[in-house]
DNA sequence: TATTGTTATACTCTATAACTATA
DNA sequence: TATAGTTATAGAGTATAACAATA
């Protein structure tokens, strides 16, 4: 497919586009590829071995790493999902015997979800898995780049909070350019 | 929720997962923050102006850009899609007046989809929105510290895409540390 | 009144399999 | 035989609205 190991844009791109930057759309691009990449890549393990999805999986992460039961609205809350999506996620979880739905003892408004034995055995044998990918991927990076990598991310990641307060921005006007096929067409048909 | 500007790992991460590498860790969760909130934000337009969710948007992107009406398997080997979920695709967008089916004039097996205008003007009215979102969002990232960034993407990308090729790596045993909630709870209860 | 969780419903996206028609 | 596209079906995920039980 794209196997380039950058994705680069063209030189005429902020004639098309005023207000638009080259070198932060190839930034962009290149990000959103190889995050997907580490995505799949994380997911592949839990998916293959285990048959679970990304938010299932991460279900049962919250709720290892808390190490004690939790009411379902705390484990939407961190997956940010709505009650009723997470309603809906743990009746698949407890179909599949990885959860457990109990009564909370004092507010009984609320269930508490606890990890099943198998549960806990696949988060165990997973995340071992995934942070070694994560370490295979990365390896080729020097520390030093790395740390760089990290506080650029967090300087571009600020900024986009930032932005999605804002209300959207009001379009500037394109400035299309003439490409080979819309010459051809514009061109008299003979 | 978590607005801290950079993601850390705890110092015993290593020693709780033999084989993983606590910088890799970090670099992989501010990787997939950052991506999420871009790939949010340039999806934001639109969806909140067109209702056009990311694949359907996607599509016509494919056909504005080809500059000429495509066949319904080109555009599904562009998106990365099944034929069947094209099909899918393209009727929800014929429904909504954005495509257009016409049959091929020499090859009856295709058909080839086509832009109606009112598509056009939102692909003519999106692009800008979404590069000029891109261009905020690096703003304060120097020339120098983009191009260092696309590089160091690149490097990771390529090991992924060189992973994805292989098995699944066998899992190394995990060494659970004591939590304060495990240690309450392997503690007698009175 | 506010919070917790469920049910009902609907829509999008994706996938597989079986199928038609065309090349 | 291979290719292009459709239909049928299924499942995951998300969303909203109405609701019951409880605080």
């Amino acid at each position: 497919m794209s196997s380039e190991p950058t994705i680069r844009v063209p030189a005429d791109f902020e004639a098309e586009f005023p207000g638009a930057s080259r070198s932060a759309s190839e930034v962009a691009a290149n990000l959103s590829r190889t995050a997907a990449a580490f995505v799949s890549a994380v997911e592949r393990w839990p998916r293959e071995t285990a048959n679970l999805s990304a938010s299932a999986f991460q279900t049962l992460a919250i709720l290892e790493g808390a190490d004690e039961p939790l009411p379902a609205h705390v484990i939407a809350e961190r997956l940010i999902v709505r009650s009723a999506s997470m309603t809906s996620l743990l009746h698949t979880l407890e179909r599949r015997g990885l959860v457990e739905r109990h009564p909370h003892p004092s507010d009984r408004r609320k269930i508490l979800i606890q990890l099943t034995d198998e549960a806990r055995r696949i988060v165990d044998q997973t995340l071992p898995v995934q942070h070694a990918v994560i370490a295979a991927a990365v390896g080729d990076v020097s520390e030093a780049d790395r740390e760089r990598l990290i506080t650029t991310l967090a300087t571009i990641w600020t900024r986009l909070e930032n932005l999605a307060e804002r209300p959207l921005p009001i379009p500037k006007a394109r400035r299309k350019r003439r490409t080979p096929a819309a010459a051809r067409q514009a061109r008299p048909t003979k």
